[in-house]
DNA sequence: AATCTGTGTAAGATATTGCTTACATACTCG
DNA sequence: CGAGTATGTAAGCAATATCTTACACAGATT
C-alpha cells in the first residue's frame, strides 16, 4: 500500500493513471501526453506504476499495451474511507464517556513519565 | 495535493493521523506510539504533515495539540473518486459508440509518427 | 537481410527523504 | 529564580527518487 500511494504521489503517474484508467494504451501513446519530459523518463513511470500493482502490462507486437488495475488502488481508497468514517467504535465510545463527538474532546491526560530524549 | 498523498504514503503519519483523527494530542503523546524511532523523528513527521495541511496545531503552554484537518484529504479523495467513478462521460461516449462501457475497448490506433528519442 | 519503430535499461547527476544526535527555546513549578 | 519538562531545529548522513543521454534489442517493414 506504501507503494500504490508513493506511486499516486507523483502528478505524472496520476496523470498516466487518468489516460488508462479507461482506455488500454501503447507506451508511446502515453508519453506523447508528455512532451516536457523525455520518453524514457515517462517509461520509467511506467515502471513504478507497474511495480505498485496500479497498472497492468499486455506485450502485443512491437508495442506493450498499459491499463489500470483496479484492485492496485483498494487499499489506498480503504485507507481514507477509514479515514473519513464515522467509525461506530468511536460514537459509542463518546456515547459512553456522555460527550457529544461532534464536540471537539480536550486532550486526555498526557502521563508526562517522559525526561529527555533517550538516546540510542 | 501531491504533498498531501506524498505524506499519506508514509506508513509512520499515516498512523500518526489515525491517533489525531477523532482525538487532539500533544507531541509526545504521540511520539510515545512509535517506540522504534527518535521523538525528533516523529516531530519531524508532525511538521511535514502541518505544511501538507493535514494537520492542525495548537499551541497550549508548553504544548501543542495536534488534530487532524479534513480539508487537508479533500483532493486526494477527491482523486480516487474520479478513478473509481463510472464517469458519465464516458458512458455517452460508449454509446455514441455503440459499445458497452463494460467491455474492455481495443486501444485505438497509435499514431506512429514518432521516430527516435527526441533529444533535449 | 537491412533498416525502421517501439520501448526498455544503464549510468550518472542532482535533489529529496527520513533518520540520528546535539542543541536551542519556551513554559512550568517549587 | 532555577531546575525540569515539552518540543522544535540544525547538521550530517545514507538511501532513494527523478531526470537526462546513450544504448540495447525485439518485432515490423521493405
Amino acid at each position: 500500500m506504501d507503494e500504490a500511494l508513493r506511486a499516486v504521489a507523483d502528478p505524472t503517474r496520476r496523470a498516466i493513471l487518468r489516460l488508462v484508467r479507461d482506455d488500454e494504451l501503447p507506451a508511446g501513446d502515453i508519453a506523447v501526453h508528455f512532451p516536457s519530459m523525455s520518453r524514457p523518463a515517462v517509461s520509467q513511470h511506467l515502471k513504478v506504476l507497474v511495480d505498485s500493482g496500479l497498472v497492468v502490462v499486455r506485450p502485443d507486437g512491437n508495442r506493450r499495451f498499459y491499463r489500470w488495475r483496479r484492485e492496485g488502488l483498494r487499499d489506498a481508497t480503504a485507507f481514507l474511507d477509514e479515514m473519513w468514517s464515522d467509525s461506530l467504535a468511536r460514537l459509542k465510545q463518546a456515547a459512553e464517556r456522555e460527550e457529544w463527538p461532534e464536540r471537539a474532546r480536550a486532550a486526555s491526560q498526557s502521563k508526562r513519565t517522559s525526561r529527555k530524549d533517550t538516546p540510542r
